[in-house]
DNA sequence: ATTTTAATAGTAATAGTTATTATTACTGAT
DNA sequence: ATCAGTAATAATAACTATTACTATTAAAAT
């Protein structure tokens, strides 16, 4: 499962610069559109293949629940996300875990926990006009 | 948001049935699959388009989050799942609300929540084998 | 230096979903 | 019952996000 990275080029670290500093949740497209600041001739499939191998490898978080696009997180550790149903970005959730895991497990015999994931749903301050 | 239905035709009352006698949790070419036994001339399109405005009228529920592909449910009423990383298959959880949404929340300063999923991520029974 | 392997840019292909279009079937109101 | 207006349909095209392919380039290993 942990594939190990025999490389580090230019476009995997600055890729991996971009996601870390950016603290939002980026597409691929959307990364990609500031990966290509710095590198104009990126390609796109190579954004997507790094997100892929460096999550792979435990550098980057691959969020493929938060919608309909995958989004990544620069973030690996442990935290739950807050996805605004109104402009799509996702917020992250500092608070540590009050989820009884035992008990929901439980509830499905035989299944063998190895994560959980937890989202809020609703309307961020930016689209209440909140905050 | 909830858009009523001005008709209740064959074809989206027998994908509704299907839906809710499934219990698993289809994904549209699935539920295609199964009522094409009973309307062998549906057509795909037919299906998405009745679960879409079925979910946006409240008698189905959509699974956006369950992995790359969409998923429905039948059961209208509040549940966690636990998604098998190996056959993709969605079970659900029966367990009542543990978690404490307001301390949550409030991580999140602006956010005004609407709703919440909580997703176990694991290997089933089926796939390990000890069921 | 030469060979081997990994990664790349560019592009084609795929998967899942949504939109379009011409047609058919309801649902009143006459 | 007929007609007008609308909703839903089957079939298919278009679209969006992602993955795979291919020829080339660049880095490591020999």
């Amino acid at each position: 499962m942990e594939h190990r990275l025999a490389r580090m080029t230019d476009q995997r670290k600055i890729i991996l610069e971009e996601l870390v500093r950016m603290r939002s949740h980026p597409t691929a497209d959307e990364l990609y559109a500031v990966v290509r600041r710095r590198l104009p001739s990126i390609s796109l499939g190579t954004v997507y293949r790094n997100l892929e191998v460096m999550s792979e490898a435990g550098l980057i978080q691959k969020l493929e629940h938060a919608g309909s696009k995958k989004r990544y997180d620069g973030c690996t550790e442990r935290h739950y996300h807050a996805r605004c149903v109104s402009c799509g970005t996702v917020h992250d959730i500092e608070a540590d875990t009050t989820l009884d895991l035992d008990r929901l497990s439980e509830a499905v015999p035989g299944f063998a926990v190895t994560d959980h994931r937890v989202e809020l749903i609703g309307t961020c301050s930016r689209c209440t006009g909140t905050g």
